[in-house]
DNA sequence: CTTGACCTTCCAGTCACTGTAAGGTTTACA
DNA sequence: TGTAAACCTTACAGTGACTGGAAGGTCAAG
């Protein structure tokens, strides 16, 4: 198959493949008699478990490092988990921050009266030493 | 005071205020005889409004707009209120979408044994043709 | 025969910096 | 007085993970 329906069965875009491509996170695809690249069941596969890599946060680096694993018959699950524990962490770590500035912005908005006049507790607080 | 001082005070690094002068998220800086930059009270003030915008999340164009509104004394509250409480909600959702992967990570941990064999549930489902 | 939908490569741009190189200035100290 | 460390300057390249666009080749339908 083409590039443009493998990135349809795998979910990446076709412009995303030829860049996992120029990077080495893939092999180089088979070519056609045209020079368009060819893909096949196997290769599709690869392509959709780099998506879903990405999509539940690894970088592509990890994504690479899960993907050898995967193609690779000797492999440990240990090194599986650990990866994903150890991503689970940091996820964990990003989302605590994400909700300490969520819960700043809603503590100063609580105290800006969002009316026409220019008093506002935002841009006090913003501008403030110490916080 | 140079623009070393002025980074500490501010709470940003000296490269990250030259950029931001490059770009001109603030105006030039005044400069010494040596041509070193210099900067005030009121300067660093702007500064730390841009270190502490960016810690809660909004990007640059956005702590631009607070900034400016944080300079314009004919400002109305309702817009550093309707900037904030639009970022609230982007965060919550960006919040909402990692909580999601994090439980995808813990749940592919959890079927994993993490052992010396090769049997992975993770493995299987970054494969899996449908999630 | 043409139109439109594919495909190709290559280069530039994104965001918000950070690193590095190559040099000028200032300050402290021997 | 010499010099070394700690500043400062500009300019350019690199990061991650793509995305957009230009310029051109190929293919299927009508």
């Amino acid at each position: 198959m083409n590039i443009s329906e493998a990135a349809k069965e795998s979910g990446l875009s076709a412009k995303t493949i030829r860049y996992y491509e120029e990077i080495e996170l893939i092999g180089p695809a088979t070519r056609g008699e045209n020079g368009y690249r060819q893909y096949d069941q196997n290769a599709v596969r690869e392509l959709r478990f780099l998506a879903h890599a990405r999509e539940v946060g690894f970088d592509l680096e990890e994504s690479k490092q899960l993907l050898d694993l995967s193609r690779n018959p000797e492999r440990q699950s240990r090194h599986a988990r650990d990866l994903v524990m150890e991503k689970s962490q940091k996820l964990q770590a990003r989302i605590a921050q994400l909700v300490s500035m969520q819960k700043q912005l809603l503590e100063m908005a609580s105290r800006c009266r969002g009316d026409e006049g220019p008093e506002c507790a935002i841009l006090e607080d913003l501008a403030a030493v110490e916080r």
